[in-house]
RNA sequence: GCCGACGUAGCUCAGCUGGUAGAGCACUUCACUCGUAAUGAAGGGGUCCCCGGUUCGAGUCCGGGCGUCGGCUCCA
């Protein structure tokens, strides 16, 4: 048989050959070095026979930053770890351990919790096996023997895994270790330069908390040390975009004991606040959105009504105005408010579409640990709308939302990758409704032309939804803004309209909050701009520093200039140097700052922007500057 | 809710095996009035998260609670 080469050359084999023994054939170094064989652009270990007409590409030791590498290497890696976890903790149950994005992580269940402390001694042992050398080797067995053999082992972990294997399965064993595994795997562990277990965590086995709850080992490992230092370096330039580390670096917000998952918004956090509230208002309004506003209490019959008391009571919270009074629910959504508004008078066909707007704050009692700075708080913000339609106004209503949301993301310049969640197991209405629904929104993600994944039962209990995600400077993914085509609420609120039959009809309801919630919103654009805000979102703008005693006044009447002009302008008149005052404005994120001495007038002025960049220009040329700038936030 | 770690000045952090707290920055005052990323000196500032326990004595050890961080789970 023949395999084709990245050369395009061709190379003639025995049938049945490896791509170990391709590589041999190419090259003694190439059959050392090679990691891993890329067949047809999918990943094959090394010890699988390859087919005639394939197209072969082998990664080498040297493919450092190729991810499937990478994942080999930690997946080999990985095994190490198990092999050195049993070592030191015999009788440890073993249950699987994958490579990541960025490193790997092995689930046991240990007889005696173990503590970060461990992982030194873990750490070193893995550096042992690798010391003394691993060689992995591969072998196919019967799903039978497999579940036997691990039985015998008193693996029950690695039993239901190989019982719920299809077919035959292969393992991998290195020393005296063997595992249940699809691989690929290195050949050996010389590869393995740089190990690194990095943290220690629960996770339930299987993801699902009935289970029994396993610890996790994380780690990673790279081809060398340095790339292992690079890693680690980046990830502390991560850290320092980190919206709460900036939260309190630039004075935007703080969070407090006294209201756990409630910040305090600061005065510079408020503009940025307040431009989001802004641009959502005005666009709104632009779309034909009604801006409502409804109560923060209702009794519970409402949240009866809506399902959301069955659904979610356990993260509401509920206040009892007196003794022995009937306690009312704080929202945790503004739907109800909203189905209440609109069953509140006769409707007519005519009338719709209704689009309720309202950023309302919201409560969520959320879980113990599951808080996370402005991503994941209890008061929550959102810019969210409840647009009342017939049937065939579903399309272009949702058709013009996506247009909206693409709107918005680009004038921040990010991207959010979409998500359609489909029909969750615990759910209201038919399954033909849900087919309908799910097939709309599908629709209009197809129509729009936007790239998308579906999440399986990941939808809403009334209705499926397009989400909208974004990735934080660690890494997490967060839900952004949402869509949710509703068939339920309306009905269960009773509400209806008059159709031009002269008969009632039920509304259908889209639910939508496309910056989704401002908190969450705002941490994430910290993160995005670490803190270097576009011109017409930063707090301030521009900061006057006069030279000395002398320079005051006109710096002061240059702020009270373009304080008029509608820009923020803050005067640095501290008995500080004024290298000080720059450093400063600096690590503030200031974009524009003026320094006014002897030498300035409004025919020149002399401005620094931020990061350095000096010039002497008119006022009249900066204020054109500023015009220009102050429009990216509100395009006519 | 679960696993692990942590909680000391406004911020970032140090505080060894128990003997009633310290640095840098910030703040205040004084001197300097300065030309593009840190002027100098002096000073003020702490219920060491909370409650309980052990001890002659607890920031330090133990128990409980609250909060935060990294994960898991959850997320209308």
């Amino acid at each position: 048989m023949k395999v084709v080469l990245p050369d395009s050359s061709e190379l003639e084999l025995a049938d049945g050959a490896t791509g170990l023994d391709a590589a041999r054939a190419i090259g003694p170094k190439l059959a050392e070095q090679a990691v891993l064989a890329r067949v047809d652009g999918s990943t094959r270990d090394l010890r699988l026979p390859l087919a005639d007409g394939e197209h072969v590409q082998f990664l080498t030791t040297r493919d450092t930053e190729d991810p499937d590498a990478l994942y080999a290497l930690r997946h080999s890696t990985a095994h190490l770890l198990a092999e050195a976890v049993m070592r030191l903790h015999p009788g440890v149950k073993i249950a699987i351990g994958p490579p990541i994005a960025d490193g790997f992580y092995y689930d046991f269940e240990f007889a005696e919790p173990i503590s970060e402390a461990d992982l030194e001694t873990i750490e070193e042992e893995i550096r042992r096996e690798i010391a003394e050398g691993r060689e992995w080797v591969r072998e196919e067995v019967s799903r039978e023997d497999a579940i036997a053999r691990f039985e015998a082992e008193e693996q029950p972990y690695k039993v239901e895994l190989a019982r719920d294997a299809d077919g035959d399965i292969s393992l991998y064993t290195q020393g005296a270790f063997t595992d249940l595994c699809r691989g690929p795997h290195l050949q050996n562990a010389k590869p393995i330069k740089a190990v690194k277990l990095t943290s220690l965590a629960g996770a339930y086995w299987r993801g699902d908390e009935r289970n029994t709850q396993l610890t996790r080992i994380y780690g990673t490992a790279f081809f060398s040390q340095a790339d292992l230092d690079a890693h680690l370096e980046r990830l502390e330039q991560a850290r320092a975009r980190d919206h709460r580390r900036l939260g309190t670096q630039l004075d935007l917000f703080h969070l407090s004991d006294h209201s756990p998952g409630s910040p305090f918004w600061h005065p510079k956090g408020m503009v940025l606040w307040n431009a989001l509230e802004d641009l959502r208002r005005r666009e709104n309004r632009k779309r034909g959105y009604l801006e409502v506003k409804t109560p923060l209490l209702y009794d519970i019959q409402t949240y009866i009504t809506s399902g959301h008391y069955d659904n979610y009571r356990e993260n509401m919270f509920f206040v009892q105005p007196h003794e022995g009074e009937e306690p009312l629910a704080l929202k945790p959504m503004n739907c109800p408010g909203h189905m209440l508004l609109f069953g509140s008078q006769l409707r007519s066909y005519r009338d719709l579409p209704i689009r309720y707007a309202e950023s309302s704050t919201l409560h969520r009692d959320e879980r113990g640990g599951t808080l996370h700075g402005l991503l994941r708080v209890k008061h929550i913000t959102q810019d969210d709308a409840h647009v009342f339609v017939t049937e065939d106004q579903i399309q272009g209503e949702i058709d013009a939302m996506i247009d909206f949301v693409n709107f918005l993301y680009e004038r921040f310049g990010v991207t959010p990758r979409a998500e359609l969640s489909t029909r969750p197991e615990s759910r209201l209405g038919s399954d033909e409704q849900w087919d309908h629904a799910e097939a709309a929104l599908e629709a209009a993600l197809k129509r729009r032309d936007l790239e998308y994944v579906i999440s399986p039962g990941e939808g809403t209990f009334y209705g499926p939804k397009i989400d909208l995600h974004m990735t934080d400077v660690l890494g997490r993914s967060w839900q952004m803004g949402t869509i949710q085509l509703d068939y339920q609420m309306p009905v269960q609120f009773g509400l209806t309209y008059m159709g031009p039959d002269n008969r009632e009809h039920a509304p259908v309801v889209i639910h939508r909050a496309l910056l989704g919630s401002l908190e969450r919103f705002l941490g994430i654009l910290v993160e995005h701009y670490g803190g270097a805000f576009p011109f017409w979102l930063s707090p301030v703008q521009v900061r006057v520093i006069p030279v000395g005693e002398g320079h005051r006044e006109a710096a002061e009447s240059l702020r009270a200039r373009l304080d008029t002009e509608g820009y923020r302008v803050e005067v640095d008149d501290r008995d500080d140097t004024l290298g000080k005052r720059i450093r400063d404005a600096e690590l503030e994120k200031v974009p524009f700052v003026i320094v006014y001495g002897d030498r300035e007038s409004d025919a020149a002025l002399a401005v620094r922007e931020r990061g350095g960049e000096q010039s002497t220009i008119s006022l009249d040329a900066l204020l054109e500057r500023f015009r220009g700038l102050a429009a990216e936030g509100d395009p006519a």
